[in-house]
DNA sequence: CATCGATTGTAGCCAAGGCTACACTTTGGA
DNA sequence: TCCAAAGTGTAGCCTTGGCTACAATCGATG
C-alpha cells in the first residue's frame, strides 16, 4: 500500500496536472534572470565589464528594457551597479551564473547527442534549459557519460 | 566558400545570440495558448465539454484567469464560446491541439528514453515542449525510432 | 416553482517585460 | 579644452497573465 505516486489510475488527474503547470510557471519566472546572470558573467569574463548597452545588444532588446531588468536583478540580490558604471554579480549572482552555464552546456550536449543539428540545439536549448530539473539534468549527464566514455 | 552559418569564429556573436533570445521570447508567447488548446481538446474528448471552471482547476489558476485567457484564445481565432456554454475549439484550435499533444508525447518519450524518470519527464516536458522546434522534434523522432524499432 | 449553491462573468488591482521618447552623463577626438 | 556622439537613466505607455471581490446566471432539489 505504499507509493502514492505512480501506481493506480483511480486518482483524479487534476491536482497532479495543476501542480505540474504551477511548477512550469514558477520556472518561467526565473528564466530571464538566469539568462541575464549567465550573460553578465560572460561579458565580464571576456571583456572585463558588463555594460547595459552590451547586455541589451546581446539579448536583442532595448537598453531601457535591459536597465529595468538589471534593476530587478539588484532587487533580488543577484547584481550590483552604480550609475554609469558597469553591472557586477553578487556571490549569489555568480553562483547562479555558474549553475546556469553548466546546465546550458549540458542541455546543448544532450540535444546534439540525440541527433539535433548544431544551430537547432543552440536555439532550442536557450528556452529548454529553464525547464530542466536537477533530476533530469542528472539523467542527461549519466546518458552522456554512458555513451561517450 | 559556402555555409555562412557555422564556420569561422571571426563574426560577432551578438546578432546570432540576439536572434536566439528573440525566438525564445516568441516561443514563450504561444506557450500558454498551446497548453489551453491541448487541455480543452482533452476535456472535450474525455467528458464531452470544456467548462471554464474545469480548465481553471486543471491548470491550477483562478477561474477568472482562465476566462481571461479563453477570451484571448477567441481573439486569436482558436476557440469559440457563448456565455454559460462550454468552450470549443475552431478548426485552427483543433489543429494546434493535435500538433501540441503529439509534440508533448514525443518530448516525454524522448526524455524517458535518455533515462529521465517518469514524473520528472512529465513535469519538465510541460515547459520544454514549447521550445522544441520542428527540426529538434524530427531528431527526437528519429532517435526513438532508431533505438526502439 | 422558489431558492440556494455552484458556475460564470466582470471589474479592478498588480508585477513583469516589452517599447519609444526624452534628458542627462561621459568621454574621445578635433 | 570643449563638444558632439555614445551611453545611461527616467518616464510613461502597452500587453500578458496572475489575483480577489462582487454580480449575475443556472440548475438541482425541496
Ligand atoms: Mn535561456
Ligand atoms: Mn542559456
Ligand atoms: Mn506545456
Ligand atoms: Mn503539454
Amino acid at each position: 500500500m505504499k507509493d502514492p505516486g505512480e501506481a493506480h489510475e483511480a486518482m483524479p488527474a487534476e491536482p497532479t496536472q495543476a501542480r505540474r503547470f504551477g511548477k512550469t510557471r514558477v520556472a518561467q519566472a526565473s528564466a530571464l534572470l538566469e539568462d541575464y546572470a549567465e550573460l553578465i558573467a560572460d561579458l565580464i569574463a571576456s571583456g572585463g565589464e558588463a555594460r547595459p548597452t552590451d547586455i541589451a545588444r546581446r539579448l536583442g532588446v532595448s537598453h531601457a528594457t535591459a536597465i529595468k531588468t538589471i534593476a530587478r536583478l539588484k532587487r533580488e540580490g543577484l547584481a550590483t551597479s552604480r550609475p554609469y558604471r558597469g553591472v557586477f554579480l553578487t556571490a549569489a549572482g555568480e553562483a547562479l551564473a555558474a549553475r546556469v552555464k553548466a546546465r546550458h552546456l549540458l542541455v546543448v550536449a544532450l540535444l546534439q547527442a540525440v541527433g539535433v543539428p548544431g544551430e537547432a540545439a543552440e536555439q532550442d536549448a536557450e528556452g529548454i534549459e529553464h525547464h530542466v530539473s536537477d533530476v533530469t539534468l542528472a539523467a542527461f549527464s549519466a546518458f552522456l557519460k554512458r555513451r561517450e566514455g
